[in-house]
RNA sequence: GCGGGAAUAACUCAGUUGGUAGAGUGCAAGCUUCCCAAGCUUGAUGUCGCGGGUUCGAGUCCCGUUUCCCGCUCCA
């Protein structure tokens, strides 16, 4: 059933223009989408009603626009360039794929007992070890016995097997090459000098990274360190006191390890994030200051608000640098997943930075005459996920009486008007007598005002109703024989269905005072 | 990356033991039509995901590969 949905809205998605597959023609890019011109209108919808809310309404949040490329110095001290290089290993008998570092330890020769949830799959991975490991073992009921850690130090965290592939490092930052000369020409010449000879595995891939170091760039992994390395530009620069926020919406890239889902995880995403910094001490209040926030604001675009809900983080999941994290979760087609997170950073990154770049990264109350590192609460939403979460929320089939009495299924995308693509569709009712003029005169005047308006004079007046309730039009006008003797259109809601007159001088009016 | 499934028209799908690619919907043109995918006429659209192989002949069989979906894992 909740895969059936997802393949509804995808194939909605390609069919309506507001998700494509990138690159198609050559055969797709793995997790790389495009936003057709319904699916941009929506988006940018989206980071407008953010921007709108976080930036414009707040005296206190200022906005930054940093670019994507920043020093590699940035991601070392932010801890990106170690952490999103963890080693990962599989673990040959159950095909487990964990951290290294988070395995359970377990020294060379230790014994090393092997746990299964039932005689079962006991068994059939003592054939697996037999036949395929050439290792002989003993079962004891749901366990297997007699076998030693390896050299690696740790066993897998879900069955205790020491039989485990080699460390890999999964690079989750996409890198590039900054400037105009390839750091492979180095890499040639240094061959060619007999540099390299003789060095292999860990030494080879030192040598190798120290040769394209300098030129070595990252696609940012997350908007938020760009908001860190210039706090003091923008404090300095507006005279901000303590405490404010600076907000970014922007793209990302991760090299995910899977990506699934449609657009929820995919490599490169797009984010809406706000630094907000304050007193340490007056940070769990603002924590939740902000969660509150976050929630009514994602709510309020929603057409069932029961399906966010926040998660507090375990101790256990926490990231290092993190005091509490509260994660926004929505009801997926697939169950509960995240949304966004609410994080209480600390002090940590600007203390980090403040370090890495010796620069002081402080602020000094002119009050109460101190100085200190602000703490900092971090509301990082995923922009494209929201594209998703909405869409899955509006989707609605509803089941409605046809022309001809019998009934018939309606797909509806209650968008909320402020996020549909289009505001108003302008239907003159049939293509005669001076109506396709007339509507095209009202979509004109719609457009003047910068209103998103769509005409459509294209088959039967019932099509052209169903065609905008699939992609979230709220609004239809449409010029009838009546137009012609008092100047009236009906404007039909899209969720009701429902028409009622207004006068054709007052429809943009009307129409703004319903999207206000 | 590992395991499982899938890919045929814009969408949803059929396609027999290998023998000239189909339907419905949609789309386009026109007629009709004064309000909820109505009716009639006409029309266009296929690298059968891609690349090899087997064969006289491959949408169909084999191999590889790409992409998507479902689990493991990671995150916004």
């Amino acid at each position: 059933m909740s895969d059936d949905l997802m393949q509804k809205i995808v194939s909605l998605c390609k069919r309506r223009g507001f998700v494509f597959q990138s690159s198609e023609i050559y055969g797709g890019l793995k997790s790389a989408y495009d936003y057709g011109p319904l699916g941009a209108e929506l988006k940018r919808n989206l980071m407008t009603e953010w921007w709108t809310d976080m930036v414009h309404r707040r005296e206190n949040v200022v906005g930054l626009d940093a670019s994507i490329i920043m020093h590699p110095r940035v991601w070392e001290a932010s801890g990106h360039l170690a952490g999103f290089s963890d080693p990962l290993v599989d673990c040959k008998v159950c095909k487990e794929r964990f951290r290294a570092d988070n395995a359970p330890r377990a020294e060379e020769g230790a014994d090393a007992t092997l746990r299964f949830p039932d005689k079962g799959a006991a068994k059939a991975a003592l054939t697996q070890l037999t036949e395929q490991l050439g290792v002989t073992a003993e079962r004891r009921g749901k366990e297997i016995v007699g076998l030693k850690a390896g050299a690696a130090g740790y066993v897998c965290p879900n069955c205790g097997s020491p039989f485990l592939s080699d460390e890999r490092q999964f690079n989750l930052m996409f890198k590039s090459a900054i400037g105009a000369t390839d750091p492979l020409g180095e890499v040639a010449a240094a061959i060619e000098a007999g540099k390299l000879e003789g060095l292999g595995g860990r030494e080879l891939r030192t040598a190798l990274e120290e040769l394209t170091r300098p030129s070595a760039v990252y696609l940012r992994p997350e908007t938020a360190q760009a908001m860190f390395v210039q706090f003091a530009n923008v404090q300095q620069a507006l005279a901000l006191k303590v405490p404010f926020g600076i907000a970014q919406m922007g793209k990302s890239f991760r090299n995910e390890i899977t990506v699934e889902h449609f657009i929820f995880r995919s490599c490169e995403f797009e984010q809406m994030e706000m630094e907000f910094f304050c007193e340490p001490g007056t940070d769990e209040e603002w924590a939740d200051y902000w969660m509150n926030e976050r929630m009514s604001w994602w709510r309020r675009y929603a057409n069932a608000p029961d399906k966010f809900r926040f998660r507090a983080h375990e101790d256990a999941e926490l990231a290092h640098y993190a005091r509490g994290c509260s994660d926004i979760e929505f009801a997926y087609p697939w169950g509960w997943g995240e949304l966004e997170g609410i994080a209480n950073r600390t002090d940590y990154d600007l203390k980090k930075h403040a370090e890495a770049s010796g620069s002081k990264l402080e602020y000094f109350d002119p009050v109460k005459q101190t100085k200190y590192t602000p703490f900092v609460i971090e509301p990082a939403a995923g922009a494209t996920r929201g594209v998703l979460v909405y869409l899955i929320d509006a989707y609605h089939e509803e089941e409605v009486e046809g022309a001809k009495g019998k009934t018939e299924t309606r797909v509806v995308l209650k968008l909320h008007p402020r996020l549909a693509p289009y505001k108003v569709a302008v239907l003159p009712l049939v293509k005669k007598e001076g109506m396709p003029e007339k509507a095209r005169a009202v979509v004109d005047a719609f457009l003047q005002k910068g209103i998103a308006a769509r005409y459509d004079e294209q088959h039967a007046i019932g099509r052209r109703y169903r065609r905008h309730d699939e992609i979230g039009t709220p609004y239809c006008l449409t010029i009838d024989g009546q137009t012609n003797e008092d100047d009236t259109i009906t404007i039909r809601d899209r969720d009701t269905m429902e028409q009622r007159r207004i006068s054709i001088d007052g429809a943009v009016a009307e129409v703004q005072k319903l999207l206000a």
